[in-house]
RNA sequence: GCUGCUGUAGCUCAGAGGUAGAGCACUCCCUUGGUAAGGGAGAGGUCGAGAGUUCAAUUCUCUCCAGCAGCACCA
């Protein structure tokens, strides 16, 4: 017998014999570890404990305590358990694929009715039985012919359709769960009792197009969570809990936001609270800017497709742009324009008014574009995707010799602005050339090192994305991460070679020929629609104080102070602060309590002590405590603190 | 766009083949109260829209619209 040599994470190597599993290992070292025992890393693989080992290597063991493996099983072992327990229920169900997704599982069928919220309750009741019969799990290798013949006479095409798609020279595994089987690649934990049957959770049923395509047949997907322990689900539903507090439709309405309605599906009523911010974080844009260098220009709404044309977008997406026809009295045929989708075909009409010298370069060109597109009725979400929306756009006209120095600008006034409106850390995403793309290798090669030189003299911190880069050059995606740990892809830095040559741009370099511009397509926010709806939710509507659309309320406690109320509210407005008086005949608890609901940042007190002494009481939101304060001490502490950071 | 679900007062929701209810919010009255709901009275609805079945439809059926959860899409 051959004899393999295995390492242990603590350095030390054994030898075996060839074909040695994990599971086997596990019990020559103690009958606790073999119970324990989950699955095992082998030379960097996750390995099955039944799987045989073959040459030498490094071999760790896993029990639950490794969260990545343990997690992994637990969700991958009940997605294989849920599919099982629905057979046993409708033994007609067609199953298809299961995989593992960021906090559990979910597995896709095909069956005639849909699943009701009854049938969940009554498929984890099954899975729960399933748990507790403890099966073991095994594994075998089929060969093919085998496994489709199976699955024909088992009336399962998916999965035949499944195995025609794996290359003919990966081998087909198979598993059981008890006397259940499924393909899959695995690993599996051994026997279905080490799911812990208190710690997860049906949520929710949704369609699902097979295999991803919309033209093909839409299944019906389960959702699953699962964890280690019962303390790990409940974590995880009060997670959901606190993001369903959140949710920025709810604070909309909450705050006198906003507000939007069927007459104009994905587009947004805003109120005069939500504008306030809106307006807040526009001019605080259009500060940042200009600081930057950059000017700022305005196009039209309604632009001839002949424009669109040129430029690419009708081809590829007139059915996603707002169709206006114009029928003028005396003109031949009717005139087709598009509500713009997108303002850089309109900014390099600017650029190309008049010639432009290579001092012209950079030309940084920025708008708050109003655009529309008509999203998928299905895709629309709040304010976070909508079909009316206005982007903190900007385009940079440059040569290819100032993209470094044009990106490293752009990435430092982007964690600039990230870190003043809260946000203090973010991931970059940097995506290389796609393999259908436009432009000379020569000219990729060039723009990804610049690109690439231009984050390093920043940060190594990045995500390398090969291959996701826009076809018309590389990019730099960015993405934040918000209070309650959700992800939100904000900001983008495209190079494009492409545009400027669809619509002939051109400047007059130092040698007097003329010479293409690069385009740099940027936004920092997205879209201020969005951008404020994730705002909102970061913030549970507690929006830091120089944003607060309500910053301060002055209420009186009896109505002697009334004057005296006045008086604050007057002081604050001139120092530059929002606040109202509330002198309406209600409690001071029930005004403390209705201004907190409403996320107002400071509740000054007003009673008749604080008339006498021209003093202040000042409750902060989020504190029990109220604190007496001077009215100049009040008034100077929150001017300052309503001056927006880039003014400080 | 696709699958499923939902649509009743400003908000959150209950209800039923015979024409509609609660709490909060709103209006008025009483109350001047010291930091998260003082008391009383009142007003408020074409039950998402259209068509059909029925003596009778807000309730049942169909179509449409919008929203929600996913999927697909996102220049």
């Amino acid at each position: 017998m051959t004899q393999i040599s295995l390492t242990f994470p603590d350095g030390n190597a054994r030898d075996f014999d060839a074909g040695i599993t994990a599971g086997e290992i596990a019990a020559g070292i103690s009958n606790s570890l073999a119970k324990k025992a989950i699955s095992a890393t082998v030379n960097g693989a996750h390995w099955d404990l039944q799987w045989p080992i073959t040459e030498d290597a490094s071999i760790a063991i896993h029990t639950m305590k490794d969260d990545e493996q343990a997690l992994e099983l637990i969700r991958h072992d009940a997605a294989h358990i849920m599919a099982r327990a629905v057979q046993e229920i409708w033994p007609d169900v067609k199953v298809t694929i299961g995989p593992v997704i960021q906090h559990g599982w979910y597995y896709d069928f095909d069956r005639e009715e849909p699943f009701t919220p009854e049938d969940l309750a009554e498929i984890e009741a099954k899975m729960k039985e399933i748990i507790n019969r403890r099966d073991p799990v095994t594994t075998e290798i089929w060969e093919r012919d085998r496994a489709v013949e199976y699955y024909k006479a088992n009336g399962e095409p998916y999965k035949v359709e499944l195995i025609d798609a794996i290359p003919g020279d990966e081998p087909l595994r198979m598993y059981w769960h008890g006397h259940w089987q499924d393909l899959c690649r695995g690993p599996h934990l051994q026997h279905t009792g080490q799911v812990p049957g208190d710690a997860f959770k049906l949520m929710n049923v949704a369609g699902a197009y097979w295999r991803g395509d919309s033209d093909r047949a839409m299944l019906q997907r389960i959702y699953g969570v699962a964890f280690q322990s019962k303390d790990g689900l409940r974590k995880h539903l009060n997670m959901l809990e606190e993001a369903a507090k959140r949710d920025h439709r709810k604070l909309g309405r909450e705050m006198d936001l906003f507000h939007m309605q069927e007459e104009a599906p994905g587009q947004v009523f805003w109120h005069p609270n939500g504008w306030t911010i809106y307006t807040g974080l526009q001019n605080y844009m259009r500060r940042r800017q200009h600081d930057y260098g950059y000017v700022e220009v305005n196009t039209p709404q309604v632009v001839d497709r002949k424009l669109w044309e040129a430029s690419g977008h009708w081809d590829k997406y007139q059915e996603n742009m707002f169709i206006v026809e114009v029928d003028e009295e005396h003109a031949r045929e009717k005139s087709i324009n598009a509500l713009k989708p997108m303002n850089c075909p309109c900014h390099v009409q600017i650029y190309n008014q008049g010639l432009k010298s290579y001092r012209d370069l950079p030309l940084r060109m920025a708008e708050f574009g109003a655009c529309n597109r008509y999203e998928p009725s299905g895709a629309l979400h709040g304010l976070m995707r909508v079909r009316g929306f206005t982007q903190d756009d900007a385009h940079i006209f440059c040569t290819e010799d100032q993209i470094e120095s044009e990106t490293a600008q752009f990435l430092q006034m982007l964690s600039s602005i990230y870190k003043d409106l809260g946000f203090e850390s973010f991931e970059i995403k940097f995506s290389t050339r796609p393999e259908v793309r436009a432009g000379s290798d020569e000219v990729w090669d060039k723009a990804e090192a610049a690109l690439e030189a231009a984050i390093r003299s920043v940060t190594d911190d990045f995500e390398l994305d090969p291959g996701e880069g826009a076809f018309y050059g590389p990019k730099l995606d960015f993405k934040l991460t918000d209070a309650i740990g959700r992800e939100w892809q904000l900001g983008t830095f495209q190079a494009d070679f492409v545009l400027p040559e669809r619509l002939d741009a051109t400047y007059i370099g130092e040698d007097g020929a003329k010479h293409r511009p690069v385009m740099l397509h940027r936004a920092i926010l997205g879209s201020f629609e969005r951008f404020l709806g994730i705002l909102i939710e970061n913030f549970a509507g507690k929006l830091p104080f120089w944003i607060a659309p309500r910053q301060v309320v002055v209420a009186s406690i009896v109505s002697d102070a009334d004057d005296y109320v006045h008086d604050v509210v007057a002081a604050l407005k001139a120092a530059g602060v929002r606040a109202e008086a509330d002198t309406r005949n209600e409690k001071i608890n029930y005004k403390v309590r209705e201004h907190s609901l409403g996320k107002v940042p400071a509740i000054l007190a007003i009673g008749m002590k604080e008339v006498e002494d021209r003093t202040i009481s000042m409750r902060r939101l989020g504190q029990k405590q109220s604190q007496v304060l001077s009215l100049d001490e009040v008034v100077r502490q929150l001017a300052d603190e309503a001056t927006p950071p880039d003014l400080k």
